[in-house]
DNA sequence: CGCATCCGCGTGAACGTTCACGCAACCCAG
DNA sequence: CTGGGTTGCGTGAACGTTCACGCGGATGCG
């Protein structure tokens, strides 16, 4: 009655096993499990009960081995619970899943981890790599070898593919707005980590500089509580600002929590401008006016940078590929 | 001065070819790239400054038949794009990662797909399977054979573990505090997809029967947008709903927004308790009244069972590894 | 009846690595 | 000068699958 279990334990099913029960070679057990001509519709049928009651499954790795295809690709991202990077991840996965590949994540927020060790930890299960990996890109990119590698918002070349967003440009939309406004008195609310913090500010900065506007700079920590805090710190000064834009979407949204919970007004005594345009913007209340970009673009965008890497059309000449893309101003209520 | 490119095309480097490109045998390149001990220093060096400049990286495929260990688990979740999901994810990738395994995440959501089509593209990629799959965790299942799937909210057994949630618990708490608020025609804001849409509401039909309470139940896709759509209807009904329970915490933002929309106040008019408790609820005005699970909980659970399972300490006689949650009632502003 | 064809199935070989050995050269103590 | 240990490296075997053949028997047609 016990059915000789090959339970958990012991070693796993192979194709031989399956061919010795069933009175057949491993080629017709193959012939079967595939569903490859050759084979009659009994013997197949026999043979798929036998492999099933075996709890026969193939080995992902001499399959691998011997057919040398399926692509699987990395996306290392610093932190899942930003909503920016899982409407990114989205996107990535779609365009991803849609060519037959896979994708295996890895979030290095936790702890104390860097793009360096998702990459380290993904470059031997991956055959290429897309990331946020400033400012370690080009480590990332040894770590990967010959296999391609696009970065997203990394200063840094050193990559095989890059993709990068124009701060100038959204800087200039965000502030001529504000300024359109009346604003007189704005503010930077910057990020304090990560490579990409820098090249947001000191875009902004360039541009408020070049049209004669006085900016503020200011750093919290990426996350709306730590920019909630930062800005009910600000709401206090003397001097008040009477525009904020935002290093993301997140920290905006802290923004408005501290603002209104000063007694301040949005967009009244002070307009709020986010960036990225995450779907939260939609659901706060005033309604969050962003920089937004197009967040499925940015994966396909990614993914088929990749693909033309990978099929070797792109990039032969050690011309680095890469990609500039612009935040479009999305105006809603708080500015 | 061309560098014998074995560039993108070509078959890849072998380790033969490093080997043969600096005069040893295979076994010592292994050494030298594994930092194995047996081998010169020198020697060590030399042979990785050749594997780089041929662009050699171990093949996955190969070094896993070989070894046979790496443990890399399948994620399969709806729709990242809704932030409850990636709120697990990013505790399942914690921890996985932090087991050493990786993890292989497929979104089913795009396109028409169903949990059976990311359970066929996983199955052959991964050594276990974790995932949101109701309706079609037996056929996850299946496709799985005798490797462990763990099955979250999935009221159909079949899968060696499952993850459920006590409806039962939840909805008492919700409805004794609306009753206590004195909220006498509350709503029920369903989800009119997946499996797990049932469940929730029909618990909490329950309970309200059992406590004598008046509940009606309205769908919508499982959406904030949707769930504003339905709830702008609902508003402007005969005899108002004074109190709504929604399926998750997106839709109860919807419905924050569509109540306010219409000139009602919240909760003064008509309070609001969402469910699952993702951070976004703190980021609304007012602030969401939730059912609160403890999200990083959830995920350490999933992955624990699967540890259990792969172990084979769990689940060797037949019998199914079921663990049960409770979500929390966290009061805030909305109800 | 003879020949070609097709159907159903089996047998080496190969994929790229690591593991378990084996082996020569060298060092050092007795 | 001899024996035993160490150091540095190489050689078969194995992991589990698919690919490219090969082969006997039945069936078709002239």
């Amino acid at each position: 009655m016990t059915p000789r279990s090959t339970g958990p334990k012991g070693k796993r099913a192979t194709i031989l096993d399956v061919a010795a029960a069933s009175g057949v070679s491993r080629q017709t057990v193959t012939r079967a499990m595939n569903d490859m001509a050759g084979i009659s519709p009994e013997t197949r049928e026999r043979v798929q009960r036998i492999a099933s009651e075996l709890g026969y499954s193939p080995s992902r790795f001499a399959k691998g081995l011997v057919q040398g295809a399926k692509v699987s690709i990395g996306l290392a991202i610093p932190d899942l619970t930003n909503p920016y990077f899982p409407a990114f991840a989205s996107s990535v996965v779609e365009a991803a899943t849609g060519r037959g590949w896979n994708v295996v994540v890895d979030d290095y927020g936790h702890g104390t981890g860097s793009a360096a060790d998702a990459a380290a930890r993904l470059a031997p299960q991956v055959d290429a790599l897309i990331g946020y990996l400033a400012p370690h890109a080009d480590e990332a990119q040894a770590l990967m070898g010959r296999r391609p590698v696009v970065a997203l918002d990394s200063p840094d070349a050193g990559t095989a593919g890059r993709i990068s967003f124009d701060y100038h440009h959204a800087a200039r939309l965000a502030l001529a707005h504000l300024a359109g406004r009346g604003c007189t008195n704005v503010a930077f609310l910057d990020s304090n980590q990560g490579a990409p913090a820098g090249s947001r500010s000191a875009a902004a900065a360039a541009v408020a500089e070049e049209a004669g506007m006085q900016l503020t700079r200011f750093q919290a920590e990426p996350s709306a509580a730590a920019a909630k805090a930062a800005v009910a710190l600000l709401a206090g000064r003397a001097e008040p600002v009477d525009g904020i834009l935002a290093f993301n979407d997140l920290m905006a949204a802290g923004a408005l929590k501290a603002l209104q919970a000063s007694g301040n007004a949005v967009p009244g005594d002070c307009a709020v401008i986010g960036m990225d345009g995450i779907p939260l913007g939609e659901l706060l209340t005033p309604e969050l006016t962003t920089l937004a970009l197009d967040l499925r673009a940015v994966g396909r965008a990614a993914v088929g940078l990749l693909e033309g890497l990978l099929s070797g059309s792109l990039a032969e000449g050690g011309t680095e590929a890469h990609l500039i893309l612009r935040h479009e101003l999305v105006l809603r209520q708080s500015a």
